[in-house]
Formats: structure tokens, sequence, C-alpha cells
DNA sequence: CGGTTCCTTGACACAGGTCAATGATTGTGG
DNA sequence: CCACAATCATTGACCTGTGTCAAGGAACCG
């Protein structure tokens, strides 16, 4: 599955389906480096300058706080189509560390190449403004998620997101692989494996969802919804 | 006090502490209005386009999500010296309400202010565009700040926030006025207001701070610090 | 096939939510 | 300036959801 897609997007830009706008098509014939993660290796590192962008491709990427001791904290997880390290602004050192949750693939668009573009098409610093901010927005998303729901509200949550983001890829389906462990939820969700285990338990014992590890079915979309958002 | 602040910031722009640029000096020549809302009134509603950045002179002003339910859930709140609205960038319809907590002398700046001025300084986009990272970069911390600590550590960060925001603006101080009540302060923190009750009461019995109402005086920041960050 | 790593489930404890009562503070009109 | 009301803050008793600890089973990988 994650060699078919590897095989699909390094084929070239033009299916590219990077969040919002298509940077690698409008700032074609800058160098982009293509690279492969293993499952657990860093992108980047909390502190180091990060002087590009990341555009996932495929697979995934969790953005790890790892100042809050332990082994820190999960504050997204980015998937095929979205960009990483925008919050590390040009050469700002990051605050985050980008670890492959499963084994993927990312086009690396350094900072300069962006600004050369941006130079030529000022457009790109408006609509690069706006998916900086949205991914701000993001982050409040998630904060109203963690903050004032409880467990099985996250849960669902987080796979009515999952759902959707896989939704603007793969078109309309109720299947959907999590690429990350129950560990890594948790930690994302603010909660413990085993709250999260329960929990995906309890909402298949009501035939909302099929669970079978890392698989898990959608069966009622509503439902989840009213679950979420509710109570 | 607030009066105060009031006929000080209202003297001109000169003086202005806005959050690392000073977009007023740059534009100046622009059409800034300032405006001053009282307690409870909304600077801008969830669904308006807000077509303006909001810096606070004085006072202080929640930004609330509310379409979660009930009376909605603070996302921050904007003291003297920050912007306000920046992710609701241009025209996109607002996510948030921005309610004043306190009576509050506010700059709006129209955004095609800020575009026009941007053409001759395009400086000022790169700056815009790091405000804006570093807006959502908060929302991460808040977000660190709620879904990993317990409640007497919230209370500690909270109050260190603050006071670290407040330094920023009038020097090296303990005393530390809370314009908000207990109930957004939990609201904030994803707590109720009882519980912050208690944290605030627990951290005076370790003689950390001094609690009198909105007052505190913050005694011990190293403690605090200790207090925030382990365990 | 054996060894990890990951997931699920149970029993129990405790942090924080809920409900309720009281006291402090602030604001308003006589 | 005082009295009254309204809002706000504090404290206590109790209860629930979630964390913690522990054990067993399933899936994955070399």
């Amino acid at each position: 599955m994650t060699r078919v897609d590897a095989n699909r997007t390094a084929a070239g830009c033009d299916r590219c389906g990077v969040d919002r706008l298509c940077l690698f098509g409008r700032i074609a014939g800058l160098r982009i480096r293509r690279i492969r993660t293993r499952r657990g290796t860093p992108l980047f590192r909390s502190g180091e300058r990060v002087e590009a962008l990341f555009a996932i491709r495929s697979g995934c990427v969790k953005e790890v706080d790892v100042s809050t001791g332990r082994d820190g904290t999960i504050l997204n997880f980015a998937t095929a189509g979205e960009i990483l390290s925008l919050q590390s602004l040009q050469c700002v050192p990051s605050s985050t560390t980008a670890i492959a949750v499963e084994c993927s693939f990312v086009c690396v668009v350094p900072w300069n190449a962006v600004n050369q573009a941006s130079l030529s098409a000022p457009r790109i610093v408006r609509e690069l403004m706006q998916v900086i901010a949205k991914a701000g927005l993001e982050a409040r998303e998630s904060l109203a998620l963690v903050r004032d729901k409880e467990a099985r509200q996250r849960v669902a949550g987080f796979l009515l997101n999952m759902h959707a983001r896989s939704q603007v890829r793969s078109g309309s389906t109720c299947e959907l692989r999590l690429p990350m462990n129950r560990d890594d939820i948790a930690n994302y969700l603010g909660l413990r494996s085993e709250t999260v285990s329960r929990c995906f338990t309890e909402l298949a014992r009501q035939h909302l969802i099929d669970v079978k590890a890392k698989r898990v079915r959608i069966l009622e979309v509503s439902e989840l919804r009213r679950i979420y958002s509710d109570a």
C-alpha cells in the first residue's frame, strides 16, 4: 500500500495533493529534494534551524514537542498532502521534532526556493500566509478537542478527523488505516493507551465502528459526530 | 488603573508596545481607528468577515470559540501589546468571537492598509508571517499546557505566563492583576472555577503566591516553574 | 518459530467534577 | 455615604472518569 503510494507520487509533481496550494507546481524548476524516511527516523529535530518546508507525499509524520519530559507530546500527525515545519518559519530554530510514524515519502522545499518563487509571484506569499494561519487554526481545534471533551469524545473526534482527511485523498470510503499506535494516539489526545483501547472497544460495542487493531471501519459517521459534539 | 493606561496609550503611537513589530509606526498615515470597548462587548463575532487586525493597547480581550456549546471555550487572552484576529487572515470569516474582559482600548488596522503598506515595504509581509506563525506556536503551547499537565501545574503555568507577559510591559514586578474572573481562567485551562480556586489556595498555602481575589503576588517564581514543569 | 511490540481487559485509587452553602467584592441608586 | 443587590470567590462533601498497575493475548518480524 505504502509502496504503491510511493511509486505513484514519485512519478511527478502533477498529481501532488499538497494541502490548499501546490507549492511544487508553482516553484517548479527550483531544487526540491524528495526523500524517504523509515519509521522512527526524524525529519528534523528540535533546536535545529529548519531551512525547508516538508510536504508529505505519502506516509505519516508526527510532530513532537520534546521539551516536555518523558518521550514528548505529539502536536499533530501530518499525512499525505500536508505540510510540515510551517511554524519554524525561515530559519528560526524548530521547537519540535518530526518523526516518521511509518515509512514516508517527503518533498523538501528549501525556504529560499520559496522566497525566490515569491519574488516572481507575490500571490504565493499570501497563500503561504493562509496556509500558516490555517496551521494555527488546526492547533486551536485540537486544543478545543482535548481541553473540553472527555475521552470517548476525543477518540470520536480523532477518528472523524482522520476519516475526513483520508476522504480528501482517497475519496469516499469508510475504511481507515491508522498508521500510528495506541500510545501515539493516546499521547496526542492527552489520554492513556488503555483508555483509547477502552473507547475503541466501547464504540465498537455500540456498532459505531469496527476495530481490528490498526484498521478501523467507520459505520455510523453521524452518530460519531453526535458523540463528539454533545454531552 | 485602566484609566491611566488608557490615557497613556491614547497619547500616540510612539509608545505602542505591539508585539514584535510596530505595525502602526510602519504604516503610519493610513487610516487606523482607535476604539474603546466596554467589558463584555464583542470586537468581532464568529462568522463575520474580519477585515482588520486588532491591536490591544490596554485592557484584555478574550478570544472565544463559540461553536462548542454552552458559553464557548476561551482560546486565549490578548493583553496590551498583542494582536488579535491574525488567524482570520484577510477576509476569511472568523472562527472566533473576541470579547473584552475589561474595558479595553484597541487599534483597528484594516487589512488593506496592511496590504498597501506591504507593497512599499516587503519586509512587513515577512514579519507579519512570523507574527502569524508565532500565534500558531502559542496555540501549541497552550495545547501542551492543558493536555499533559494536571490542575495545579496548569494554574502555575497560567500565572507564569501572565507574569511574563506583564513583565514585558511593566518591567520587573511581582504584582499581577488578573483582569478575568475565575470562570474564564478555568475555561481557558480546561478546569472548573472551583478547581482554580483550590489551586490558588493551595499555592498560597505553600507561600508561592499571595492571592487577594484578582490581585496575585508572585512570591517564588522558581518554585512555580518547578511545579509547572515537573511531575 | 521465537521474540518483540502492540493491543485489550480487569481491579483499584485518586484527581478533579458536581452540587451546595457561605463569604467577599463590586457596583448602583437613594 | 450607606444599603442593597449582583456578581464573584472560596470551601466542603461526595461521586465519576480516567490513570495506574498488572496480566494475558494478538500481530508482526527476523
